[in-house]
DNA sequence: ACTGCACCCTGTAGCCACTACAGGGTCAAG
DNA sequence: CTTGACCCTGTAGTGGCTACAGGGTGCAGT
């Protein structure tokens, strides 16, 4: 109801006073109304537009896809496809990014398997980083 | 065998030329010979190095992880208990990116899921944007 | 000898999305 | 009228490269 400063906004949406100023800088967040003393002065309609742009970055979104979501979200006559193609291809990236995660956490995991402690120069995780898979004795 | 310059290091390794000179600006590669024309001069052991190094940083190890690896690895007789320890933490830091991201690709799958196309402002995947969980309503 | 051309050199700036100061100003309570 | 919590601007730092700009080197072909 009442106006805001920017730490009741920060407040407000889990955001940091800093990242609200970024924001603004990058004109993610409208210039607000100042205060006498040059205060930054939020209303209702900010504390949603930053609720929004928070929830879209907590779900991975990139700052450019959050600034498309929001430009899609004021026309609200048009058709949803647009939104609807941001987040598939941004699900595709979030599967790639699993896929090669998992790739890497099973080769770490047979690394640290494989070795039992002991010296240096017969640790098995040494020893991956060490040879070239390729050219590594099939023994 | 023969000396390889920059160009042939960063083939022979996968790497490309720019960022084998930021290695060696950061002191993760140490400073090779120079040629009379002042071209770095590059010898068996910088192609072990940095295989060693690419080969980490493709597991995902961080850049001060693997200087801390090299220094360990640099010491045959030690126990490899600390190395052990750095990958540990490595795949535990992976095993936490994989729940995270999974998380988000079931809240992204639940979004694009529940939207049936149409228009923006019946848009599913705006609304679950739009709103906070928290005082949405149950129904 | 000369001319291209591919490669090499240094140094700096940019990427992403913030975060952390430094050096100041404002405002309400005591 | 002072204290302390908040606010302001602007700049620099994070990680791990990547991309220039503006030059020099080396070798093949003519």
């Amino acid at each position: 109801m009442n106006p805001l400063t920017i730490g009741h906004l920060a407040h407000a949406t889990g955001t940091k006073t800093e990242t609200i100023r970024y924001y603004e800088k990058i004109g993610l967040l409208p210039r607000p109304r100042r205060t006498a003393g040059n205060y930054r002065s939020y209303g209702e309609e900010h504390v949603q537009r930053l609720g929004f742009i928070r929830r879209a970055r907590d779900l991975g979104f990139s700052i450019d896809d959050v600034r498309e979501l929001l430009t899609l979200a004021a026309h609200r006559e048009q058709s949803c496809d647009n939104v609807d193609e941001i987040a598939a291809r941004h699900l595709a990236a979030t599967e790639r990014k699993i896929a090669a995660l998992t790739r890497l956490r099973r080769e770490l995991g047979k690394m640290l398997a494989s070795c039992h402690g002991g010296e240096i120069s017969e640790c098995r995780v040494i020893q991956s980083l060490s040879q070239d898979q390729r050219s590594r004795p099939a023994a």
